[in-house]
RNA sequence: GGAGGGGUGGUCGAGUGGUUAAAGGCACCGGACUGUAAAUCCGGCGGGGUAACCCUACGUUGGUUCGAAUCCAACCCCCUCCA
């Protein structure tokens, strides 16, 4: 491995950041001499971030650390393109009232992981829109698109699999990495940036503004991407019971995160430590040294991390509470999943699986007979094993029951 | 524009007139074993119904037939080759 003496780039080598740098020991250099500004780009295709984007994330937040300045690209123009990275088909088009509504969603999970303002190291928000939604075809190409190989292009990974695969690529998605590339030229001449970070998958995009800006400008910019994150077991990283991992306290509860991460399997809990958390690394070390059950701790404590950073120490506090008070005393916790009943209905009787599908522990009422015939449903904590069962307000204890799915998810139900 | 191939469930991929809600794999959800882990094994996996059963589904729209994912027609889209 290179050696590497700026703060920066020494800190995310030691934590696992770094899949590929275009010049490493340039950019370090030129990391110990000025304050840099480096930008890493989002497209609004989703209402908020999963823990996809947790990584990248987390970089910026170290670059602002070490002194320098994180600038988040929105995609507001590109979304309306759709990256082919990675897919096999094209992207559904986004309406703009989609992309907007989405970039307000996203742009409320950075303010938790960077500071913004004017200051020379806080962080900015840019939206592409602001410059590709004005750009007049003609002389775009005749400045910019003669500076692109189509044989080049071609041979990028994006566009290769499509041919081998023999998926159709329109032109529009075959533009995106042009605009992209773009994007670096522009923020480069606007705001002096000099570096773009990225997933793995972004490699061939981020290189192609690294050369356009060398082509156009005569500039040196730089390009660093962070590798794919997937579990140790293989599976591509950011599923909870409840789907996606959200980082918005709206998608996902902070308790559900919370015991996303305490979910995490025993051979990934130190690469998680260090990624996601920015607890010392001897202490990260000390903490993955444990066997057996009691690495059960150091998952917790990347739980209690990674939750504080994402909605704050009390609501990782009270998660861990609630999965102290569910999972070892078998009880109930004020995080859990509620549903309120009306008095009326309750009285009359709900039918199981539709108290199930209510609380949202299941998607239909098959399935909540399905998990019922199972035995893996229980009301109460004893286990359900009568689809026709009624549940009504002889079941209430201390004012609430207890739904159980399997050994993880649980719900309230409550009378209102 | 011409010739040929193809569009199947979350996904990959079988299926060419009836027991096909559609083989198999993956993903996913339960159960057992555990440590709220992994691996393994077992079960489930369109919707409604206690059930009998009903509804929806194999690109779209029509048609043939007692019966269609399977046959026919038109249309849409993708791939390959030719011009």
């Amino acid at each position: 491995m290179t050696t590497v003496s700026s703060d920066f780039l020494r800190i995310i080598h030691d934590r696992g950041f770094v899949d590929a740098c275009t010049d490493t020991t340039a950019l370090d250099a030129l990391l110990r001499e000025e304050v840099v500004s480096a930008y890493i780009g989002y497209d609004c295709t989703a209402p908020s971030l999963h823990v996809g984007s947790l990584v990248s994330i987390m970089l910026l937040r170290w670059l602002q650390k070490t002194g320098h300045r994180p600038i988040v690209l929105m995609g507001g123009g590109t979304t309306r393109i759709g990256d082919p990275t990675g897919r096999d088909d094209a992207r559904r088009l986004m309406t703009d009232a989609e992309i907007t509504a989405n970039m307000a969603g996203i742009q409320s999970v950075f303010a938790k992981y960077l500071t913004f303002g004017d200051g020379p190291t806080d962080a900015r928000m840019v939206n592409n829109a602001d410059w590709l939604s004005t750009l007049s075809y003609i002389p775009f190409l005749r400045d910019y698109g003669r500076h692109f190989s189509v044989n080049r292009m071609l041979t990028f990974d994006s566009v290769r699999m499509r041919l081998e695969r023999e998926t159709h690529m329109s032109f529009l998605e075959f533009n995106y990495m042009i605009l992209q590339a773009y994007d670096f030229l522009e923020l480069a001449r606007r705001d002096g940036i000099r570096l773009q970070m990225g997933g793995a998958d972004q490699w061939g995009n981020i290189v192609n503004g690294v050369e356009l800006g060398r082509r156009c400008d005569g500039l040196s910019l730089f390009g660093l991407t962070v590798p794919l994150i997937t579990s140790a077991s293989g599976a591509k990283m950011g599923k909870s019971a409840q789907g996606a991992v959200w980082l918005n306290a709206e998608q996902l509860s902070p308790y559900d995160f919370w015991q996303f991460w305490r979910n995490t399997e025993d051979a990934d809990v130190g690469r998680f430590l260090r990624l996601f958390t920015e607890l010392p690394l001897d202490e990260i070390a000390r903490l993955e040294a444990l066997e057996g059950a009691e690495i059960n701790e150091a998952k917790k404590v990347l739980a209690h991390e990674a939750t504080t950073l994402a909605h704050g120490e009390a609501a990782a506090l009270a998660a861990a509470g609630t999965a102290r008070a569910v999972f070892e005393q078998g009880g109930v916790g004020e995080d859990l999943p509620t549903v309120t009943v009306s008095a009326d209905d309750l009285a009359a009787g709900i039918p199981a699986p539709a108290l199930f599908t209510r609380a949202g522990l299941t998607v239909s009422n098959g399935e909540a007979k399905r998990l019922i015939k199972g035995g893996g449903a229980r009301l109460n904590d004893t286990v359900l094993d009568d689809i026709t069962r009624m549940v009504t307000d002889a079941d209430l204890k201390d004012g609430e029951i207890k739904l159980s799915a399997g050994r993880k998810s649980h719900a309230l139900v409550r009378v209102s």
